[in-house]
DNA sequence: AATGAATGAGATTTCATTCAT
DNA sequence: AATGAATGAAATCTCATTCAT
């Protein structure tokens, strides 16, 4: 009668968050049926009720992570006009702490996977595509309003972008080399050489 | 003449090298003691009669790899004086074709291992760390020469390494953006830019 | 009527009293997982649904053994009103024959297992404790009635039951200084001097 | 040449001591050739060329130590004339402390291990008669003497020996209702109540 | 005679998947 | 539609024994 939200819809919903949230904790492939079940208050039963096999559930959580990581792409940079700020709030949106810190995770654990399992690399290329696409945006915008220089705008973007993931990389490894601090400031520090008019870089 | 090293050190370097060999086919996860034996051409007691547990195999296949790894490194550096060459021989030797590929997937799967595996860490830190100074040296090494310009020469190196980092990880997942020209050009487009005196950016 | 114990609860019991069987059969160390599951008519994979690890089987196992036991002495002695029928009964129920003789063999697994896992030593400190007790109660109830002497009832309880325990021994060995009579005569007759008023032994 | 004491008898003596120890340790069942090996320094190769199998040297321990327990009974009855000082010296040189308790422990593995595995059970009936015998010859020397009772020589015996295996055991499994103090109590008193002329328990 | 190295059978444990209700 | 229980294949690990010098 009462077509109301279907609750298998909300249960398979559970099932990802779990699932998601183990992934980030011990790594996708010791993630178990059982602890997802556990997780989520059930039985194995319930998991391969709503999944077919173990990798359903575990790229259906991959899927749903880098979805939420694009909405909070958007989210941090609703309002905002000015193509500088837009870079910056959209990098620190993204500086791995809290929530960011396990989509972080997540995207390291997709990329290792995907390294022996190449049907999960369109992910990434669709994902990362779109990134690039975003940032390249944004600096494209810049140049139109003469804020930003005239460089390739894709080539800033792929460099900033890899450059942030290799950060984040050793920001994880908790890197002598790299705190919050650093990454940030390598990061901002080279947008800013790269783009902003008239703050090139000190020598000659 | 020269002691030959006991057949345990032998047979030890054997079973690294064929766990080695595997993490970069299957994964870290996926490798299997059975199978480490077979490559090895021996049976699994042997391999639990040199390691005690299958972590103690691959932590040491990770630990051999890296070594490897910056063994190379070295040796394509040598006998080459100018700074620009050293640079651009280091970075060639570690473009992720052949043998380079391997290394590159061995250091995907620590960072991903390790990012679940605290006590892993170390190792990043430690190689990670030889890294940077290796090209901080090299960059200084050109200022002193008056060949680079006065940047921050650890900056520099790290981002230059990081943005290496991330460029390998799309390459690896065959992404759209980015094949082996381009990872080139973005790389040693950025090091020409940052570091050679007189070949700034056409912009102003 | 009564709530039928869960299946959980009855599977659990069927592998206990295979576990109880085999440990008597074979012995402690020697009982194997696949054991347990070929007798209980399933997989091993069951065994370790319902209980962590093998160490864990065999404890409960014990725990079930020793409450086992426990319960045939008080259905022995249920109606028996009169002291030294009360105690005689008691030895009679446990004398080593039938299943009484795989009663013994388990307080024998468990001791020999306790000696060099202490953790299994409060489970003998728990049914120990009550048997003393029992012992010492029929001991006391005698002496109100004045049909037992005035001996410290402790000391005669400990006496009578650590003999008992090493005549036991003695016939599980097949020694040829004790066989099933002269247990029974030893052990009562130990009874009857300590206790029963006027049968104070032939000497002076 | 020199007709020196062989080695080989030497090492044969190594492996038993190392292996009587680890009974002591682990338990019959849990003593691992490797173990045994570690212990006497050498590899697992060197226990084999002694001995045939595992349960060849494990035999062979039960032997020696035995053995070497009924050595220590004639030790301690050395010199000592009086029945009931005989008596008393023999029952201290057993009071499982010190190396006392491991020869203990090895009776306990013994009686466990003979409880599944018949031929082991001669053992017990030869070293246990001779201990009969020989506390038996002790009493049956009192009553000569005139210091005894006129009690069943071979019964009391029995009864002693038996009641201290018991006791033994709980000492062992550190119950609550046994200490050293206790032990001694009731086997020295029981003793004397059964033999020594004139000490009549108070009651009548 | 001595032994480090290797073997391989067998045991425990794990866990995705299926089944019966 | 839901699920507790069961399965069984596969993996790790153990260890007495044997082998090749």
């Amino acid at each position: 009668m009462s077509p109301r939200p279907s609750v298998e819809a909300e249960r398979r919903q559970d099932v990802l968050n779990a699932t998601w949230e183990l992934i980030t904790e011990v790594g996708y492939r010791k993630v178990r049926i059982a602890d997802i079940a556990a997780r989520t208050g059930t039985s194995t039963g319930i998991i391969h009720y709503y999944f077919e096999t173990k990798e359903d559930v575990l790229d259906a959580a991959f899927r749903f992570a880098v979805d939420d990581a694009h909405r909070r792409s958007e989210e941090a940079l609703a309002g905002i006009e000015d193509p500088w700020e837009r870079l910056t709030a959209l990098l620190d949106a993204h500086v791995p702490v809290g929530e960011a810190k396990k989509e972080w995770l997540i995207w390291l654990q997709l990329w290792n996977e995907a390294a022996v399992r190449p049907e999960l690399r369109a992910l990434n290329d669709v994902y990362y595509g779109r990134w690039i696409d975003l940032v390249e945006g944004i600096v494209r915008d810049g140049q139109d309003r003469g804020t930003f220089r005239a460089v390739a705008a894709r080539d800033v973007a792929v460099r900033l972008l890899t450059m942030m993931d290799g950060l984040v990389i050793q920001l994880t490894m908790g890197s002598s080399e790299v705190d919050l601090e650093r990454f940030k400031d390598l990061l901002i520090g080279f947008a800013r050489d790269q783009l902003v008019v008239g703050v090139r870089g000190p020598a000659r």
